[in-house]
DNA sequence: TTAATATTTCAACATTTATTAAATTGTTCA
DNA sequence: TGAACAATTTAATAAATGTTGAAATATTAA
């Protein structure tokens, strides 16, 4: 994979930061790894795959912010609503975390 | 390039999440296209390359985080202090954002 | 040793983010 | 309709972050 030289305006880094700052959490990265996986889950069901100590409101919050912020998208069906990966590229994250684990 | 389902653990979830929350800014981003580009650099100079809004005082201060969390190392040189980055790995999260831009 | 320069640390404050419980909205089904 | 369920919103509070200026700490040079 090739390093390029980011070339990025401010706006874009403005940008980026917020995306950022919308996965910058270790609830939120679990919520991206699990959607990576099977998606789309609704939020209950997400709730479960994140852990015993997951409430329901938390996850809203959550999940509002990364939507708010591109992240995801949603979907209502009846009382549930689905949520997506808006862009899968993003978990293209996962790579460089993994990589840099060590740093 | 290749979009790995991340197999990561809740420990390298949380460490994770310490890396991206250190980056997580527009100013700390562009330090880090600084420095993709040029290093190591004197803190200074990186000041001046950051803008006309920018103080030693806030660049330090964002410098440290990133060197706490492993995202920049730095070497003293006389009175002043050079800044690298850890692990250019890192620099792949341009990428991602790049590419998530019209998300 | 004093002065000048580079950087860090300290302290104060404003802003943002995270967490939790309770109240609210919307949907389905009996 | 009204009970049950899913999810969001609100509100309160705690904790973390960002910003700024002033003071403190090296390091070099005069």
């Amino acid at each position: 994979m090739n390093v390029t030289t980011p070339d990025i305006t401010r706006d874009q880094m403005e940008h980026a930061a917020k995306v950022l700052k919308a996965i910058a959490h270790p609830v939120k990265l679990e919520i991206l790894k699990i959607l990576a996986a099977a998606e789309p889950m609704d939020v209950t069901t997400l709730c479960g795959h994140v852990g015993m100590d997951c409430q329901i409101s938390m996850m809203s919050h959550h999940l509002a912010k990364m939507k708010d912020n591109g992240v995801l998208t949603s979907q209502k069906h009846g009382k549930q609503v689905f949520y997506s990966i808006a862009n899968r590229n993003l978990l293209n994250i996962f790579n460089c975390i993994e990589n840099c684990g060590d740093a």
